[in-house]
DNA sequence: TAACAGTATGTAATAATATAACATTTGAAA
DNA sequence: TTTCAAATGTTATATTATTACATACTGTTA
C-alpha cells in the first residue's frame, strides 16, 4: 500500500477493480474484469467479486442489472448507492448513468397504499438513444 | 394440445411453466422450475429459458432483475411488457408488482436533455413491508 | 510492545444462471 | 398438401457468482 495510490480509501484489489471500471466507458463485467486484472496479481473471481462488493457498498460504482455488469458511478451524489437510475440503448448498448433531480425527487418520495416504506431503488430506462434515432 | 388448456394461446411448455410461476407466491428461479417440470417431461434448461422468453414477450410474466427470478404479471394492464415496478421487502423478500398511475405516468413520459426516448422501463424498490417494519 | 478485532487477501472447488448449436416435430395457413 | 414459422428435444458448454477455509494486513487499545 503505497502512496501513489489515488483513493486512500481503497484497498490495493479494490483499487484495480475500480480502475478498470472507471476507465471504461462502458459496463464492464466481472470476468472481463478478471481477465484483464490477471497481469496484476488477481487471479480468482472471489477477488474480483469483492472488491466489486464493497465498491457498491462505497457507491463508486453500480451495477447495471439487466446486463450484469458494473458502471463507476458518475454523479458523486450518490455517496452511498441507494437510489440509481440508468437509460440503456437498446441497439448500441450505451448506458448511463441519469441524474435528474425531478426524477429522483420523484422516486425518493414516491409512497403508495402498500405502507411499505422505500428506501431504495433501481431505474433501468430502455430506448434509443440519440445516435440510433437517427439511423 | 388439448382443449382442456387454459389459455389457448400458450403452448404446452409455456403453459406449463406459466402455471408454476403463477402458482407461486414469491418469484421463482428458472432452475427451480426445471427442477418441478422434470416430471412432466420437460428435461433441460432451454425448454424452460425458451418458455420465459416467449412468457416475458407476451407479458404474461416479468423478470425480477435483482433476483434472476420470474412472477406473473398481476396487473393485467402490462399486456405487453413494457414498464414494471417491483416493490421487494429486504427482510422477507417479499416481491411485489406496483400498479399506480402516478408513477407509471410519471414514468412513460419521462423525458430528459440526454435526447434519449424513452420505450420501456423496469424499477425496483426497495424496504420493509409493512409485516417486516414492525418487528 | 502485544494482543485484539476488523478488514482484506489468496486459493480451490463448486454452485447457479444462461446460451449455443443442431436435429426434429408441430400447427396453421396458403 | 406443401410450406413456413413456431415450438420442442437434446447435448454440450458458457457465463455469472458463491462457499469454504487458510492467511495476512490494518489500526486501536491495554
Ligand atoms: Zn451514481
Ligand atoms: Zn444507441
Ligand atoms: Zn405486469
Ligand atoms: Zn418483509
Amino acid at each position: 500500500m503505497t502512496k501513489m495510490q489515488k483513493e486512500y480509501n481503497l484497498s490495493k484489489n479494490q483499487q484495480i477493480v475500480f480502475d478498470i471500471i472507471e476507465k471504461s466507458n462502458e459496463p464492464v463485467k466481472a470476468y472481463s474484469i478478471l481477465f484483464n486484472v490477471k497481469k496484476k496479481g488477481i487471479k480468482a473471481p472471489p477477488q474480483v467479486y469483492r472488491a466489486l462488493e464493497k465498491l457498491i457498498k462505497l457507491g463508486k460504482i453500480h451495477k447495471v442489472e439487466s446486463k450484469n455488469a458494473f458502471v463507476a458511478c458518475k454523479s458523486s451524489n450518490c455517496e452511498i448507492s441507494k437510489a440509481t437510475a440508468f437509460s440503456i440503448c437498446e441497439i448500441c448498448e450505451k448506458v448511463t448513468e441519469i441524474a435528474n433531480n425531478k426524477l429522483s425527487n420523484f422516486l425518493n418520495s414516491f409512497e403508495d397504499k402498500s405502507g411499505m416504506k422505500y428506501k431504495k431503488y433501481n431505474l433501468e430506462f430502455f430506448g434509443l438513444c440519440k445516435k440510433c434515432k437517427k439511423s
